[in-house]
This record gives C-alpha cells, sequence and structure tokens, in this order.
DNA sequence: CGGGATCCCAGCAGATACTG
DNA sequence: CAGTATCTGCTGGGATCCCG
C-alpha cells in the first residue's frame, strides 16, 4: 500500500452545504474578522494592521492577509497612501462582510455594558464602528470627526451611513476630541450637549448641522447584560 | 525563580473593548455557531447535535456546550421531548445570535451558488433556515411544511417569520415534499407552480393560502460568486 | 524600517475507546 | 444515550531572524 502524503492540505472545512457553515470555512478563523472590521474604515498597511491587533503575531498576519487575499475578499494596492508602499483593501465580496460583522457586534456589544474589563485594549476606529451602528438614518450630513491625530469622514444619507478613515474636511460640521472624550459620546447615556459644554466635545461649522447630527443616533441602548449562572461549579 | 502555574488558563481573549472581538471570544471558536444554528430550530438532544454536525467529535461537541451553558446562552431543560431525556435550549441570550447568524449566513450563500461540492452535506433544517433569511415580509399565514420524516411551523407574521421544528398542524396550507423537493424549491429559480404541477411539492389547506405564501419570498438573489484571482502562485 | 519567513512549543481540535 | 478519558497532530502564540 503506497499513500501519497499531499502537502499543503486542503483548509478543514465543515463540507456542509449552508451559507453559515461556509462562511465560517472562510472567515472563521482566528483573528480573521478582526483583520477585516480594521479594513473597513480604511486600506491599511501590514504595519497599521500589526499595530491596530494587539497580540497577533506578525506570522500569523501575513498568514490572514494571504488567506483572505486568495479567498479574494482583500487586495493588495500600489501607494494608495501619500508615504507610498502597498496597502491591504478590502473587494466588494470582502465589503459585504460588514453587515454579518455589525450584527456580530451588535451582539457583543450586551459584554461590553461593564466598560473596558482591566488589559483591555480600546481603539477610535472601534468607536467610530459602534457609532455607525447606532444610526438612525434620515439626514444628509457631511460631517468629520478629529480625534487627537487620527480623522474621520463620515457621509449620511437618509438610508445608510459611511465611515472612511480620512481627511475629516470638507464637512459641514467638524466634531474635535480626544479619545476618551469620543468614548464618553458613544458609551456614556449622558447628553452630548453637556459634554459640548464642558469643553469634552469641540464642535466647528454649522450650529444647525451639529443639532441635525445628534439627532441621527440612538441613544445607548443599554441592552441587560448575559446572566451567567453564578454557580461555581 | 519560581513560578506558579495557573492550572485551567483562562480561555483565550483578544482582549479588545469591542463588541466584535467580545463576540468572537464567546463565540468564535470552532463549530460553536453551528451548534447555535442546529437549536434556532428547536431544542435538541446531545445526540441529535452529534448527528446534525457531521464531522464533530463527541468530546468537542460536549465541550462546547459546556462552553455555551456556562456562557448562558444554552440551557438543559427536561424532557421538552415525549420520549423524555434532556435536551439543549437557546436562553434569550444565545437566540440573539440569530440576526448574527443570517448575516453570515447571507454572505457564505454567495458560495453556495454551485451547488453542493463533493462531500459536502446536507440537511434539511438548513434549508428552512435560508428560507427564512428570505422572507419579504408582509403576510400573515401559519403553515407547514413536512419534508420526510420531519415537520416544520411556519408562523408568518407582516414583520417576520418564525420556523419551529414541530409538528406542521394546525396551519392554513402545508406543503409535503421530500429533501430533493425542499432543495429544489430553495434552490432552483424554477417556479413552484411548476414544481407541484409536477408532483414534486403536494399542497393541501388553502389555495389562497398557497398562493400568499408564494407571494412571500425574494427569489433566489444569485449573488455573483466570488471571484478567485486565477494566479495559481 | 516595512514586510514578512522560520523555529519552537503550548494548547486546541480530531479520532477512538471507554464508562455511568 | 450521553457523555468522559486518552492520545495524537495541527494551529496559533511568541521570539527571533531575514531581506529589500
Amino acid at each position: 500500500m503506497c499513500y501519497l502524503i499531499v502537502k499543503s492540505m486542503a483548509r478543514r472545512t465543515y463540507a456542509q452545504h449552508c451559507g453559515l457553515a461556509r462562511a465560517l470555512d472562510v472567515v472563521g478563523e482566528r483573528w480573521t474578522l478582526l483583520v477585516v472590521r480594521e479594513l473597513l474604515l480604511a486600506p491599511r498597511r501590514y504595519g497599521d494592521l500589526l499595530a491596530e491587533l494587539p497580540g497577533i503575531t506578525t506570522n500569523l498576519l501575513a498568514k490572514r492577509l494571504a488567506e483572505l487575499e486568495k479567498e479574494g475578499l482583500v487586495e493588495k494596492v500600489e501607494r494608495a497612501r501619500p508615504t507610498g508602499g502597498v496597502v491591504y483593501r478590502l473587494t466588494e465580496g470582502g465589503a459585504a462582510l460588514e453587515p454579518a460583522i455589525m450584527e456580530l457586534a451588535r451582539w457583543g456589544g450586551r459584554y461590553l455594558v461593564g466598560g473596558p474589563r482591566r488589559g483591555d485594549r480600546l481603539d477610535v476606529g472601534w468607536g467610530l464602528l459602534s457609532m455607525k451602528r447606532r444610526y438612525l438614518g434620515g439626514i444628509t450630513l457631511e460631517a468629520g470627526i478629529v480625534v487627537g491625530e487620527r480623522e474621520f469622514h463620515l457621509s449620511f444619507t437618509p438610508t445608510g451611513l459611511v465611515v472612511h478613515e480620512a481627511p475629516a474636511r470638507p464637512a459641514e460640521v467638524i466634531v474635535t476630541t480626544d479619545a476618551k472624550g469620543l468614548l464618553a459620546w458613544l458609551f456614556s447615556n449622558g447628553d452630548p450637549k453637556a459634554l459640548r459644554r464642558e469643553g469634552v466635545l469641540s464642535v466647528s461649522g454649522e450650529e444647525e448641522s451639529w443639532r441635525t447630527l445628534l439627532r441621527a443616533f440612538a441613544p445607548r441602548p443599554l441592552p441587560p447584560p448575559l446572566l451567567v449562572p453564578a454557580r461555581p461549579t
């Protein structure tokens, strides 16, 4: 008897003719969806991703990017940034993961209500994605958010919101704050107007646009946290 | 130097204060979401799950169920079935995963357009979930679907559809078919009326309800399959 | 310095056997 | 029927090295 040992085994698969199983075959491995999340706001360089995904190791990031590229979800693009070099960008197929990522994040949001746990990393970009989830629709507005060195541009249309990490201007209203201020805006049920009065948020541009902006977001949903049975068994 | 080796390491975590990362901490491991998918239609016994998740091994299923139970997403319930014994049932928190599962399945659906691959398993329950995804809303109807030995009850309301694996009756209309017929209904763009004329689907109950049922589903979307770059490098 | 490749090892997944 | 126990091999984590 003679067996041919195939090098480079085919990837592990659930072998089920089901959309969920097939999706998990492609993006179900560790770190994969987090890489896609990082690319939702803008194309990124390898080093950007390494810095924004604390805990991932360089070999694993390289592997995940190669897999995503092979699946046609991510493509390498030359010097899309002023600094040159190559960036990784979502293809249409990769960007189509956004609804699934948003629903997973909405579900996971109930674990965030207690605030960050010890050792948890925070990132301004993640906050912007959570803003996107909470957009109620119904307004038309170009807005910018400046958080420290990072800038985001938000294009509101009545049916959706496109967020890019890109120059905040031109925009009808610009909100400037720092990371802590953004989190206060997002995660506190406090009035953004109060945060502005306290100087945590600084607003420039049209006052009317600022008021429009505030109307567009649902208040923090505050779902009841999951009850973990207290049996210490 | 002396290190205390902590037995029972804490579970691997991304340590990110982000809904997506937290969701993946909880349900991102292999098989977990597929277990939840099986429980979406009805509570299941351990042996049911083992049979419906071909490829999972008994130790891993036990581990996943224990984790889901500890997280409060699944609970063990005594003799919910006529045959007695204990079944696993989703809690409210576990059932709240449905939108995320549906969006992932919708995305993965584009990999299904070529039909099952060699070796892929098929399951009638997965087909019912894909029906649920394609419900357009707008009707009120109680329907039943009988596929071989398995029965499903569908409660249509204008805003949603609840599918349970449960006795098909009582219902205003009952569709009886076999597994192949259900898949033809779901995955072909052929007219269900034609399938009925050919005897693949047999309909009992009110004719008007049958016509209502047909109006309620979007035709197969047929998204373009992802283009996998042909470079064999 | 950006963008990886290589090595090693711990832990998780997979297969099988066994038990209440 | 409903799991546990045991073994093994693969995948992911960590450190280091390479190369333009």
